[in-house]
DNA sequence: GAATTTAACGGTAACGTTTACGGTAACGTT
DNA sequence: AACGTTACCGTAAACGTTACCGTTAAATTC
């Protein structure tokens, strides 16, 4: 609505063409350098600003525009890699369009194509659980649309993606806790259809493997997430089990934060000592670990560089040809005081 | 850069002219009801999605876009507003762009005028800390963007905005403290050039007053926030000077969560007893404080309700002339267990 | 049956840009 | 003097769409 200044407007008032208007704003040549000056100094003072419709229309190309599609912005995870994606992508600057599918497929494959019908450059996905690659993602891909695929991973994927070595940390978590001489270790995970909980436990399986212990499968428990964001309760309900065994464990490796805290509420009432009676490592260096008593031991995920690095690829991939981005970042042990040496 | 189908190619197939094409798909007059089957048909078929640039451009309309900035994603306050945003603007078909000001001014006016100069539709500005009104965003309300200004007030400001009533929320958290029974209320605030810190406060002082009590000035806290969200180590340093006199407080009413969080690690070191030797309210509902020990008292907000009024404004902005909406939320007390009535 | 309405459609221009192309001076070259 | 070169600028078309107006044939009116 706002009666913006066009070229028009410029070429009228130094009586030049629209098209010597053009050449001066955008420095191209054939173009005298006086009349350059008069443009810009004119285009200043009218306060002309390009319309990218038009520029982007004629060009035939697309915005400046990067859609990003995570499963909730509340989460500490998310926001931190959002923010690590709003900070890259001003510096190449590109606008950021943002969509939440609340782990929900439908609504992710709603936001992917009204992202795509919009015209974004790009779109950078954080699966939802349960998220249906073929469906939701595949079409886009077809259409030529750059594509990073960030924290979750499909199988068989073989495009762009920026994710966190969830192996290497359960194995890492798990090692930190047979290290500090804890000898009975249970975790708790989280539902196998999705790729992280599964890759986590796989870390957690190797890291007892390696060491010589023998893997007693009751002490792995697998919550079942609905939508809803309720691990404390989860994690409260697996201790109700894996401390109603016979040999109950004496350390438990958490596949999140959200979940170990079910577990401190659980040792809290028991009168269980967390480092002593129970060690405890969580995943993903949630805001609440550091303020639980005690301070969570946990994995830092760099959330926030793997938000600019997944801009970057997105960078890439929009000139290059075909070729794929791939990256794994190994996560990060925040020593705390939920764990302590016992030896 | 992906070959998208266009009315032309709809044309062509069927024979018919752009015009009747256009015609059919935007259900208009003067069409027979068997063109129109065939033209929708044949969209359907090679998947004509409309060209929103040229769309946009041709009724120089602007996009579907809404424009947010905010300090802080990462915060629970505005993560929560932008869950609530992105629920009303999608209900209402609109795109989110996304913006962080990280409490930086400078930075907080270019996003805002990149925002104008992109073409969005309306903006909904958290204004950051030390927000200049005057020069970031009068100039694009003198453009006739439509603005809606949340969370943060500016002195004399006239436009739409949604906010919480943080004199109103004080004032019910120290009227709370009052009820428990506990007699010396102090209060630790934020920089005073931040409106919310010195509603919060007025509130505060009103709420005092009201019961009677004689207000000692040295009961109030007012921390130096730089941009860094460094709360708990204000709160612990306040502290030190508040039981340091020679009446320490026996209740805090904590301007943010952040800051409660400081006094808990205070009070836990010192061996004071939370809620019986110290009573403390907090403010916002921060995800830490309902797992602190004890659970932290504090005011809910309702950041995502206020962010779907805002939306809902924006859009009323859309049309009606230069009609003003405005809202105040009152803030709710979460009852939790760092109070208590001492009675 | 002539006049008028109506249904259905097409042509053209426009939104604000960029760009390929052509044109006109002014100058230098042989 | 004829030609080529250079520097600068304008014309016109195009990007994909929609609004406006005109056109045709059929249907309706009297």
């Amino acid at each position: 609505m706002p009666q913006r200044a066009k070229l028009k407007d410029i070429a009228k008032a130094l009586n030049i063409s629209i098209t010597t208007v053009s050449r001066a704003l955008n420095n191209k040549a054939d173009i005298n350098a006086l009349t350059k000056e008069r443009v810009l100094a004119k285009a200043k003072e009218i306060d002309y600003k390009p319309n990218n419709l038009a520029v982007s229309l004629r060009k035939s190309s697309t915005l400046n525009v990067v859609g990003v599609i995570i499963p909730d912005v509340k989460h500490n995870f998310f926001s931190k890699m959002l923010q690590g994606i709003m900070e890259q992508a001003q510096d190449l600057n590109y606008f950021v369009l943002v969509g939440e599918s609340h782990h929900n497929s439908d609504r992710e494959k709603k936001l992917i194509d009204d992202f795509s019908d919009y015209g974004v450059s790009g779109i950078l996905l954080a699966p939802s659980k349960h998220s249906d690659f073929d469906k939701n993602l595949l079409p886009i891909i077809h259409k030529r649309i750059p594509v990073v695929v960030v924290d979750r991973m499909y199988d068989n994927y073989e495009g762009n993606f920026v994710n966190c070595n969830d192996f290497d940390g359960a194995y890492r978590a798990t090692q930190h806790l047979l290290e500090c001489g804890y000898k009975t270790i249970a975790h708790i995970g989280s539902s196998d259809s999705w790729s992280i909980g599964h890759e986590r436990l796989k870390g957690y399986r190797a890291a007892i493997k390696d060491h010589g212990l023998i893997l007693d499968e009751n002490y792995i428990h697998i919550c079942n997430f609905n939508n809803k964001e309720e691990g404390a309760e989860e994690g409260y309900k697996a201790c109700h089990r894996l401390f109603s065994l016979k040999h109950p464990p004496s350390a438990i490796f958490s596949v999140t934060d959200d979940i170990a805290v079910g577990v401190y509420q659980y040792a809290k009432e028991k009168g269980m000592d967390i480092p002593r009676d129970l060690g405890i490592v969580g995943f993903s260096n949630a805001e609440v670990s550091q303020y639980l008593n005690p301070p969570l031991t946990t994995m830092e995920q760099f959330a926030q560089d793997m938000g600019r690095e997944a801009v970057q690829y997105f960078y890439k991939a929009l000139s290059a040809n075909g070729q794929v981005f791939q990256k794994s970042f190994n996560p990060h042990l925040v020593l705390r005081s939920s764990t302590i040496n016992l030896n």
